[in-house]
DNA sequence: CAGTCATGATACATATAAAGTTACATGACT
DNA sequence: AGTCATGTAACTTTATATGTATCATGACTG
């Protein structure tokens, strides 16, 4: 999704679902479903009918990668994690205990990092990597 | 498998998968499966037939909560990634890059602080907190 | 106003992986 | 010989993500 906003800032005028799906070789409804989340957060906007598509609705400077991240779905960070916590099993309460404190220290520095990026920085990054390289202006998709 | 591990070392005794799987809530062979990948790495072995069962098979000050990690099995720490690699888009490059980054970053921190952490710095932990308690030296398994 | 083009939404189908289940072979103890 | 336990394989179930089909709705166009 990262990939498809900055391609979406990059273009001028509407991209539809159907463009996006094709780019990401994937399907029209699945794009809706995933752009509903960064919709619903104001960061893209969507129109109907002639000409309609989806738009970039947000300030790049201001929205990070984790709050798209946060937009678009997922509040799993980590493949791992404590399922049935028994409260009446000390030897489960240490383990889970010293399990939460190692992750909730790295989903902390997850959060500071991709805090600490926004989608105007990978888009200037992506000016510097492509200066004097025309070709990169035009949406090279492809799969 | 933390759990079952700790509950292990202090029992005397093979405990049966059976055993184990009643104690986690789940069946003999999920519990066998799982514990195969320790076996592998030599940290708990297991012997068939009449008083047979499982039994740590290792100093538990030498192994960390990271080697039951990979000896159990995921290598996926993360629920986030990146997929389709598309050699030829440059956005996808970037953000690729950018992603990759964090996520090295705080799979390292994972790494090092799981590694940092022995079976045996758990136990000694369970003793501290349940000192003057005998109720917790039983298994108190429950769920 | 009719036609089309786009999203919105719902319901259903498929793919994949994890977990659970069943069944049987093997080895070990009594 | 009988029982108890693991080892292994095959199958089923479950959960989740993805893909698909369909229709309603709104917007632009001629």
């Amino acid at each position: 999704m990262l990939h498809v906003l900055l391609h979406m800032a990059r273009h001028d005028g509407p991209m539809t679902s159907e463009a996006i799906g094709t780019m990401l070789g994937t399907n029209p409804v699945v794009v809706r479903r995933t752009l509903a989340g960064l919709r619903d957060a104001g960061y893209v906007r969507s129109d109907k009918g002639h000409g309609g598509g989806w738009v970039i609705a947000c300030d790049l400077e201001r929205v990070s990668l984790l709050d798209v991240y946060r937009a678009v779905g997922g509040p799993r960070l980590f493949a791992i994690g404590n399922e049935h916590s028994n409260p009446d099993c000390a030897i489960e309460q240490l383990v889970n205990a010293a399990v939460d404190d190692v992750l909730r220290d790295a989903e902390a520095l997850l959060v500071e990092r991709l805090g600490a990026v926004s989608l105007a920085d990978l888009s200037k990054g992506l000016d510097a990597r492509c200066a004097g390289d025309p070709r990169w202006q035009l949406e090279r998709v492809g799969r």
